[in-house]
RNA sequence: GCCCGGGUGGCGGAAUGGUAGACGCUGAGGACUUAAAAUCCUUUGUCCGUGAGGACGUGCGGGUUCAAGUCCCGCCUCGGGCACCA
């Protein structure tokens, strides 16, 4: 800083040198192939009107220590920041204020970087991202097409989660308790043609890739779970008197002769086929009535089960037993094959379903310790199976579904829980879908064309979509017309119908297709078109909000390379991101997309490095408000960074994020604790600075305590940042200090060391006291500290003695005394001998430099 | 119901099977000051005892061990996720 201040004036301090790395270019990253690279990453923010909330600076703060200590150590750091800016919040100000989306976007922007610069934190700011700016829209639009072109990209009219607060639909991820995640407005299901991405055909891809990387096992499991792969066997059971079979999906063939009846959803196609006359009526009113509840009331686990029986039976296979068909909305149409074998003895939700409806239940497995008799839903031993008796369930298991298939009965089968993920929005503030819809006609014309412009992502197999009898062809716009820009309007405004504010923009929405000269031209300009172009419309609805957060990490290693979506080179050098850090809330969100879209780009080739994106990942906790509840307006224990900031400084605030407690956990604010932290730099900051503002006239040399404490801090803050655990960190720094107090100071070496120890957590202060004590150049730069070996030998140890089992005392020891020694030594102890005193010693158990247990009788 | 995590002073939290409660906050007492702020010192798990000292103590009940907050078995409870997925 320009004056020497005897004070710790932390506003005037932090201000300084974040104008200073600013201007300086500190934090600039560039490649170096003589140096080993290290990528941190934090989950980039959703710019919100009400800005950075403190939860923020907890993910940022352990990344930016984690980074500077890189740094340290010689690696080549990179750590950028952006904003993934698309989103509801943005749109409905547009909509109540007539504001174009962007400037809304930007006035947001430019305070989360205000805000987040504040903090000093070492980020690469000439890398800074925006989802929303042109140049970024043109890759997520670019990597749409090239999922398009192979074929994972299609459209379907299916049932979908349609939100009417929102007036969009939402993907199965963005839905909880039939509620939309943003908002909680409540959602229906609604049959409407959506784009979808086939992340089916990554299931197995997405399950084996977890296996290899370093993320919270809860996290991990969420997904598996997500993924829900279920290995078993479809069964074929033929209709009694009919020619027609009905396949179910099990994972239990073993249970095969405890079947008793089938169930089937009520939207199944057989129904038309299985449903007896007699049965019509009652048959009809019961699927009527499913149709009219819920999926919440469906899959409500506490009511009751109902259903009907169909009047037909079937025949099973594996024995030719005749079982009746029944009806009931507790199997589900999207899962399986839609109808189920029904094994009340082995499964609880059968057996409900027998007991209510007195179905026959037939036991075919027995437990190890034959105690469960009514309902036994592990697996066990066969019995009533005929020949497979006596086998173990996995035995019988295999043996049953080689044997159906040998009969060609049945097959072995895979199914998943994990839905093609719905990919389209019908509002405004996205990224357009690049695609437009044109005739069979018109769509065979272009395949046909020699051009090879115009088929760039044509796919194998036309993606079409059936409208008012008539059939639309999707034409994936050529790389030459990206990025699709979002067209200026005044009314952002979704219709009720699902149709996007983009579907009134008559002129955008228009447009003819040259095919000779390879152009797009919009219906405004052409006033009689001449035969030979092709009308086309486009598509009007735009990407959800995770499009644009699915691929933003390559992003930051090439932010300006116009010609690939990640510059080669960079990717090569800079790779993936070596730590990520963020919430858990994305376990299956983002963090399922973004790998989805990573190995999707590696198979095609246009990634090389790897085929995770993210091979190390940790989840900060939340930081719940000083009541202990998480943090709301309406509760009114909001913390606001901007307050806490100015009133202790950001290095105070950094510093306490950390000192709360592990990384990881969920934990309350206290504005006392901050305190305690603020503190500490002010008593840091003593011991530096005299109170005529000069630097202190440190010691000569340093006592042996002083010197043998900094060796301990040097190993444990080390320790401790490498495995994430901020806290004792700090609360090892703060012993240093307060032991060196006692021992009346330590030398200039001794204080530069501790200086860069503390720069990666309170950086500002560290800089500043860097600098007046002579240094010249950034503590950014500057190495970590080393300890020297091992701790000076000490001679005498104190070991705690336990006499049978209970701790009495301790006393002290030399290094090479032997148990005789020590037990001499307690004897001559009052306080521990009155143990002792007329009892034999049964036994000595030593422990060396640490304790010793002695048992008497 | 199933799958993950947790449960330690007044509070946030420390403890490679080896002196439980580091560090910080809070509370109490004191120093400095005309006073306050700031700063510094002492003290702060519970109970018994004037004291020295003693007993108890890491959600509950068992167990393993010379020794258990830590390992094993069975519960209770809180948080998160999934939820009729056959």
């Amino acid at each position: 800083m320009k004056e020497n201040s005897a004070e710790y004036k932390f506003l005037e301090i932090e201000n300084f040198w974040q104008n200073h790395w600013d201007a300086n270019g500190i934090f600039t990253a560039k490649i170096d192939i003589s140096s080993k690279k290290f990528y941190v990453l934090d989950m980039f923010p959703y710019p919100s009107g009400t800005g950075l909330h403190i939860g923020h600076p907890e993910g940022y703060t352990a990344s930016d220590i984690v980074a500077r200590f890189k740094k340290a150590n010689g690696f080549n750091v990179l750590h950028p920041m952006g904003w993934d800016a698309f989103g509801l919040p943005a749109e409905q100000h547009a909509i109540a204020t007539g504001q174009h989306p962007a400037l809304n976007t930007k006035t947001n922007v430019d305070n989360f970087r205000r805000q987040i610069k504040a903090l000093g934190f070492a980020i690469d700011w000439s890398r800074e991202i925006n989802t929303t700016d042109d140049d970024y829209i043109k890759w997520t639009q670019w990597i749409f097409l090239q999922l398009f072109k192979h074929g994972l990209a299609y459209v379907a009219e299916k049932p979908v989660w349609w939100c009417p607060a929102l007036k969009s639909v939402l993907a199965n991820e963005e839905v909880i308790d039939e509620k939309s995640e943003g908002g909680d407005h409540p959602v229906e299901r609604k049959n409407m043609r959506q784009w979808v991405l086939r992340i089916t055909d990554y299931a197995d891809k997405l399950l084996e890739g977890l296996e290899d990387i370093d993320w919270p096992n809860s996290t991990k499991r969420q997904q598996i779970a997500w993924i829900g792969k279920s290995k078993g066997a479809e069964i074929d059971f033929k209709i009694d008197g009919q020619e027609d079979k009905l396949s179910v999906f099990t994972t239990r063939a073993d249970t095969l002769f405890g079947v008793t009846f089938l169930v089937v959803a009520p939207e199944h196609p057989i129904l038309s086929k299985i449903v007896t006359a007699q049965n019509q009526k009652v048959v009809q009113d019961y699927i009527n009535q499913a149709k009219r509840k819920s999926d919440l009331e469906r899959t409500d686990l506490a009511k009751d089960k109902t259903g009907i029986f169909s009047g037909s039976y079937a025949i099973n296979p594996i024995n030719n037993r005749k079982i009746p068909i029944w009806i009931s909305d507790y199997v589900l149409i999207t899962y399986g094959t839609g109808a189920i074998m029904a094994v009340p003895a082995h499964d609880s939700r059968d057996h409900e379903f027998a007991k209510k409806f007195a179905l026959d239940v037939l036991q075919v497995i027995s437990s190890e310790d034959d105690n469960a008799t009514v309902l036994f839903c592990s697996d066990g031993k066969l019995l009533n199976s005929e020949k497979y008796s006596g086998l173990p369930s996995a035995v019988a298991r295999q043996k049953i579904i080689d044997d159906l298939v040998a009969d060609n009965k049945g097959r072995g089968n895979i199914n998943y829980k994990l839905r093609d993920w719905l990919f389209s929005r019908q509002r405004y503030w996205g990224e357009p879908v690049p695609i437009l819809w044109i005739s069979k006609e018109a769509y065979e014309k272009i395949s046909s064309t020699d051009s090879a412009e115009l088929k760039e992502f044509l796919p194998k197999k036309p993606v079409t979509f059936e409208k008012n009898g008539e059939g639309l062809f999707a034409l994936p716009l050529p790389s030459k017309y990206l990025p699709l820009k979002l067209p200026a309007t005044s009314s952002y405004l979704p219709s009720d119908d699902g149709e996007s504010p983009l579907s009134r923009i008559k002129d955008w929405l228009d447009v003819y297709i040259d095919v000779e000269k390879c152009e797009i031209i919009s219906a405004n300009d052409v006033k009689d078109p001449p035969k030979h172009l092709i009308k086309a419309r486009r598509e009007t609805n735009t990407m959800p909000q995770w499009a644009g957060s699915c691929w933003y990490y390559l992003r930051y290693l090439s932010p300006n390379c116009s010609t690939n979506l990640v510059d080669p080179q960079a990717e090569k050098y800079w790779g993936y991101p070596d730590l990520y850090i963020g919430g858990a809330e994305h376990a299956v969100l983002h963090l399922l997309y973004s790998r989805f879209w990573h190995r999707f780009l590696y198979d095609i080739g246009t990634l090389t490095h790897g085929k995770e994106p993210f091979t190390k990942l940790f989840h900060q906790g939340i930081i719940l408000g000083e009541d202990g509840t998480k943090m709301s307006k309406s509760r009114g224990n909001v913390i606001n960074p901007d307050e806490i900031i100015s009133r202790y400084g950001a290095d105070s605030l950094r510093l306490y994020e950390m000192f709360l407690g592990p990384l990881a956990a969920m934990k309350p604010w206290n504005t006392s604790g901050i305190e305690g932290v603020h503190r500490f730099l002010k008593k840091v900051w003593r011991e530096y600075i005299q109170s005529d503002g000069r630097l202190t006239q440190f010691k000569a040399v340093d006592n042996q305590a002083v010197s043998n404490s900094l060796q301990d801090t040097i190993q444990k803050v080390t320790a401790d940042i490498e495995a994430m655990h901020f806290n004792t960190a700090i609360a090892q720094m703060m012993i240093f200090i307060n032991g060196m107090r006692q021992n009346n100071g330590m030398t200039l070496e001794t204080a530069k060391v501790f200086l860069r120890l503390l720069a990666p957590f309170a950086p500002h202060i560290c800089e500043e006291l860097w600098a007046r004590s002579g240094e010249t150049s950034s503590i950014y730069f500057a190495k970590w500290p080393t300890h020297k070996g091992l701790p000076i030998k000490i001679d005498n140890y104190k070991i705690s003695i336990q006499i049978n089992g209970k701790i009495r005392g301790d006393i002290p020891v030399a290094d090479n005394a032997t148990e005789d020694d020590i037990l001499a030594s307690v004897l001559k102890l009052d306080g521990l001998k009155k143990y002792i005193d007329g009892k034999s010693i049964l036994k000595k158990v030593y422990v060396k430099h640490k304790i010793m247990n002695i048992l008497t009788n």
